[in-house]
DNA sequence: CCGTACGTAGCAGTGATGGTTACTTTTGCC
DNA sequence: GGCAAAAGTAACCATCACTGCTACGTACGG
């Protein structure tokens, strides 16, 4: 979380974040480079360089982050096809999608409430 | 969908299943069993046995079937500890686990307003 | 008692993820 | 211009979960 640098340090580098989260600078950067093609934060490369938040805190929600870095589907069907010769085989996975977009939609609302901003509030209250 | 038979066979093998399915039956016996020891389904064994419904496909939801095979916690947390000496690592872990809840009970809500039989319902129309 | 089909263990193959190392590229500063 | 710092990225390995398969134990009807 970006923002609490905001008392002082104006960027942090990907080895800073990495201890923060007990975890390694490379995977940092692959996440951070998630989020950046996805404007949400900006990376200076070269001499003093780091990462920075793009927009304010206040602008982005955990659904953007969670778009951001989970392309995957949340909820997907069975890999294979299933038995077209069964009338319900045939049928499903039309209505299943369908269920499965609605129950995704208000999963990503419930995201989409929240902000880097309130988290960051709630984290210090 | 275990309903559809109900138009003749009052029981399905796990080969039945699987064939409609286009997967393994162990694979069946092994998702069935998690229904069975939710209550949802009935297996018989010995000659002439197989799966049935153990309630009514209009009292079983989506999410009671969603919740008998899916254990994991839909939105998980970095397995490793945060770094306690930053404020956030130390704050951030109930603020995220509170709205993960929230997420996903509103997840699980629109999961459990479908039941098995409105499925079948929509397949068949 | 015998055959059928569930229950379950064990194993191979696959794919996603995390972690590490190493190298390239960019860029500020001297 | 050259050096150093740090992002970007590729390659590789370990781990884990899941699917699919084989095999065997177990319950139960005829």
């Amino acid at each position: 979380m970006e923002l609490a640098r905001r008392r002082g340090h104006e960027v942090l580098t990907s080895e800073e974040v990495a201890a923060s989260v007990n975890t390694n600078a490379v995977i940092v950067r692959r996440s951070l480079g998630d989020l950046q093609r996805a404007g949400m934060v900006r990376a200076r490369r070269g001499n003093g360089a780091g990462y920075s938040l793009a927009r304010s805190a206040t602008e982005i929600t955990l659904l953007d982050v969670w778009l951001a870095v989970a392309p995957e589907p949340l909820l997907a069907l069975h890999h294979g096809e299933p038995n077209l010769e069964c009338p319900v085989g045939r049928g499903i996975r039309p209505v299943l999608t369908d269920l499965y977009d609605e129950a995704t939609d208000t999963f990503r609302a419930a995201l989409a409430r929240s902000t880097v901003a309130d988290i960051l509030q709630r984290i210090l209250a």
